[in-house]
RNA sequence: GUCCCGGUAGCUCAGCUGGAUAGAGCGUCCCCCUCCUAAGGGGAAGGCCAGAGGUUCGAAUCCUCUUCGGGACACCA
C-alpha cells in the first residue's frame, strides 16, 4: 500500500523534472509515513517540505505541484495539503479491502517480500565457547539472531546463519584439563582442583563417561600431576601460570594421543548440548564453523603473513603486533604471543577475511555488548587485508545484557563458581514461546529486564499471552461456526467487506495493512521488536472488536465479512508469531 | 582516563531515523457479560522527553558540553 503511493509520488516528481521544474537530483526514496492523527488521511508525505529551498519554492506551493501531477489511482479517495506542506492521503475503503483479500490470498507468505533482491547475507550469532552450557545471556543473542535472520529472509535476502565454535583455544585446553582433574577425582585420586579450572556439574558428568568407559587408563597419581606446578592463586601464586603448567603437564603425562581424546570428548558432548538445547529453541544454523579448520588450512597463517607483507604487522618485544592504530583503534594489537602462540584476535582476522572471501554480499555479527571494544578492531583488520569497502560489509550488532528478575528481585547469578542460570533452565520455566518473545520484545541496545513472573502468566499482563489468545479466539469463533449451524462462505465475505463500516472494524483493516511495512523495517533495521509491539496493538485491535461486536450474526453476508477480516486477523498473527519464532495456539 | 549503550508517566518500555496535540502496557481509581473464552473490553488521573547550549521552517529524535546508571578497556578467549 505504501509502496504504490510511494510510486506515485515519484512519478509525480518525474513529471515536474521532465516539464523543468526541478533542477537537481531527486532523492532516493520518496518517505510516506502513517498519519499518527486520523485526521490527517491514512498517509502523510513530507517531500514538498524537503525539496521546497532545493526548487526555490514555498512548501505548500510546491505540495501543489506534486499533487497536480499524481496520476490517478483507484485506491486514493482524497489528497490534501495541510500544515507547513504536508500532502495527506486518504485511502478509498477498497484499498483496505483489497488488502484483506491479499492477506488470505497470500496466506503464510502474507508479508514477506523480495526487497532483498537475493543479496546474501551472513549471520553469525551465539558462537559462544564450547565450554560448558548456554546461559541466559546467550539466549538473548540466540533468540535476537535467530529472529533477525528469519526477518531478512522473509524480505528476500538469502541468509546463512552461523556459528563460529571456538575449538582451538587455551579455554578448550582448561576445559580438557579440567576434565581430566576431575576423572582423576572419579578414578580416586585426591587434588586441589585449581581455582581457573572449570567447575560446573557438566565437568564432572563428562569425566564420569569417560572413567565408565576408559576405567583407570587415564590414571595418574596426583601427587606427581603437580610436580613441580607453580603454586595457585590461592597459594599465593598466579592462577593463569598455575592453570598453563597444569596443561602442560597433561599433554606430556598423557601423551597427545590420550589428551586429544579427552579434549575432543570434552568438546563434542557440550557442542552437541549447545546444538540440541539451540534446536529446541527453534534456533538453527546453515553452518557450524570450527576454528580449527582455519588453523589446520593455514588460513591463520596466510592471513598474518599477508599483514606482514603489507608492513601492518611488526615485531617487537619477541611478538609480533597488528597496527590497527593505523585505522583508527587505540593500540596496537598482539597477533602472535612472544611464546610462539596466536592470539583469538589471529583467528578472527583470518575467520572474518574469509567470510568476505566467501562472497556474502553483507556478514552481520551479533556480540555481546561486552565485545564491543573488539570491532574498532576487526574493522581495522579488514581494512588492512582489503580495503575500507571490505570493512564495510561488515555489521556488528551489540546485544546488551538480559538481567532477570523474580518476584521483582534480581535472579540471575555469577559465572564464577560455576553456577549460572542456564538458557535450558529458563526455557524449563517460562517456555520456549515466552523466552523467544520476551528476548526480543526490547530493541537489542536496551539493557532488558527480564520479569520471569511476568512471561509465565496467564493474563493481559503478558504480552505474549494475550497476542497468542487473540489468534486463539479466532480459532474458537470459527470452531463455533457449526455449532450454531452456519457456513461460511469467503468469497461473499469478500464481496462484502463493504459492510465492515464499524470503528473497530475500520481500525482493524487500518492495521492489518500495515503488516508488511513492519516486517520490512523490522527487517531493514535489525529490529524485530518493531513486529514484536506491533503485534500486540493489532492484538488489542481484535480484542477490543471482539468484545464489541458479535461475529456470529444471522445476517448472512455481514457475519462472512466479520469472518473474512478476523481470518485476515487471523493469518497475519500467526505469521508475525512465526517470523518472532512463536507459535500461534488454536486454543488456550 | 578513553570508548560503547542507556536516561521519555509511579514501574517496564515504544516513538516508524527531523514532522502536525508525546504513546502503549502494568500499577491506581471508575465502569462493562441472560452474548462467539471476563484468560476480555471501555474510561479517568498521571510528562520541564536527565540538564544546558547549538543546528533549522520544525528537535524526544541530529551536534557539543554537563550529569546519573550499565558495560568494556591483556602478549585471555
Amino acid at each position: 500500500m505504501k509502496a504504490h503511493l510511494q510510486q506515485l509520488v515519484t512519478a509525480a516528481l518525474h513529471d515536474l523534472t521532465s516539464a523543468g521544474v526541478f533542477d537537481f537530483d531527486l532523492p532516493a526514496n520518496i518517505v510516506i509515513e502513517r498519519a499518527r492523527d486520523s485526521a490527517h488521511g491514512d498517509f502523510a508525505c513530507n517531500i514538498a517540505m524537503v525539496l521546497a529551498k532545493a526548487a526555490r519554492s514555498k512548501p505548500r506551493e510546491l505540495a501543489e505541484k506534486i499533487v497536480a501531477h499524481l496520476p490517478p489511482s483507484e485506491y486514493l479517495a482524497r489528497v490534501e495539503i495541510a500544515g507547513p506542506g504536508f500532502i495527506n492521503l486518504t485511502l478509498t475503503p477498497g484499498a483496505y479491502h483489497a488488502e484483506v483479500g491479499a492477506v488470505l490470498e497470500a496466506g503464510e507468505a502474507y508479508g514477506r517480500s523480495a526487497i532483498g533482491a537475493g543479496k546474501r547475507v551472513q549471520v553469525e550469532f551465539v558462537s559462544a565457547n564450547p565450554t560448558g552450557p548456554l546461559h541466559v545471556g546467550h539466549g538473548r543473542g540466540a533468540a535476537y539472531g535467530a529472529t533477525v535472520a528469519d526477518l531478512l529472509a522473509a524480505v528476500g535476502f538469502q541468509v546463512h546463519r552461523e556459528y563460529y565454535v571456538n575449538d582451538a583455544g587455551r579455554q578448550m585446553d582448561i576445559l580438557a584439563t579440567s576434565v581430566w582433574l576431575r576423572y582423576l577425582e572419579l578414578a580416586g585420586e585426591s587434588l586441589t582442583f585449581p581455582s581457573n579450572g572449570y567447575k560446573g556439574d557438566y565437568v564432572w558428568d563428562i569425566a564420569a563417561g569417560l572413567h565408565r568407559e576408559h576405567g583407570d587408563a587415564w590414571r595418574k597419581v596426583s601427587s606427581e600431576v603437580f610436580d613441580g606446578i607453580p603454586p595457585d592463586e590461592p597459594a599465593g601464586g598466579d592462577k593463569e601460570v598455575h592453570i598453563d603448567a597444569l596443561i602442560m603437564q597433561a599433554r606430556s603425562m598423557l601423551g597427545d594421543e590420550a589428551y586429544l581424546r579427552i579434549f575432543d570428548r570434552a568438546l563434542n558432548v557440550i557442542l552437541d548440548d549447545i546444538r540440541k538445547d539451540l534446536a529446541e529453541f527453534g534456533v538453527v544454523y546453515d553452518e557450524w564453523f570450527a576454528e580449527r579448520s582455519l588453523v589446520s588450512s593455514g588460513k591463520v597463517d596466510a592471513a598474518i603473513e599477508q599483514l606482514k607483507r603489507s608492513g601492518h604487522v611488526y615485531e617487537e618485544k619477541g611478538a609480533f603486533w597488528f597496527r590497527s592504530t593505523d585505522f583508527g583503534d587505540e593500540k596496537d594489537r598482539v597477533v602472535v604471543r612472544d611464546n610462539g602462540v596466536k592470539t583469538y584476535f589471529a583467528s578472527d582476522i583470518a575467520y572474518h577475511w574469509h567470510k568476505l572471501e566467501r562472497g556474502f554480499d553483507r556478514v552481520i555479527d551479533i556480540w555481546g555488548a561486552d565485545h564491543h571494544g573488539y570491532v574498532p578492531r576487526v574493522k581495522a583488520a579488514l581494512t588492512a587485508m582489503g580495503d575500507k569497502a571490505d570493512a564495510d560489509r561488515l555489521d556488528v550488532l551489540l546485544v546488551q545484557f538480559a538481567i532477570l528478575y523474580r518476584n521483582g528481585v534480581k535472579a540471575q547469578m555469577s559465572t564464577r563458581s560455576g553456577e549460572f542460570v542456564t538458557l535450558r533452565e529458563l526455557r524449563e520455566e517460562v517456555g520456549n514461546d515466552a523466552a523467544r518473545f520476551f528476548y526480543v520484545m526490547r530493541k537489542c541496545e536496551q539493557h532488558m529486564d527480564f520479569d520471569l513472573d511476568l512471561a509465565k502468566s496467564q493474563s493481559t499482563d503478558n504480552p505474549l499471552f494475550y497476542i497468542q489468545y487473540a489468534h486463539a479466539r479466532v480459532c474458537s469463533v470459527l470452531r463455533q461456526l457449526a455449532e450454531k449451524g452456519f457456513s461460511y462462505d469467503r468469497q461473499n465475505g469478500l464481496d462484502n467487506l463493504a459492510l465492515l463500516g464499524e470503528s473497530h472494524e475500520q481500525a482493524l483493516l487500518r492495521n492489518l495493512s500495515r503488516y508488511p511495512e513492519v516486517v520490512e523495517g523490522a527487517a531493514l533495521n535489525h529490529e524485530p521488536h518493531q513486529l514484536a509491539h506491533y503485534l500486540r496493538e493489532l492484538a488489542n485491535d481484535f480484542h477490543t472488536y471482539y468484545n464489541a461486536h458479535q461475529f456470529l450474526v444471522d445476517e448472512g453476508a455481514l457475519r462472512d465479512a466479520r469472518l473474512t477480516l478476523i481470518q485476515a486477523a487471523r493469518q497475519v498473527l500467526a505469521n508475525g508469531l512465526g517470523l518472532l519464532g512463536v507459535s500461534a495456539p488454536e486454543s488456550m
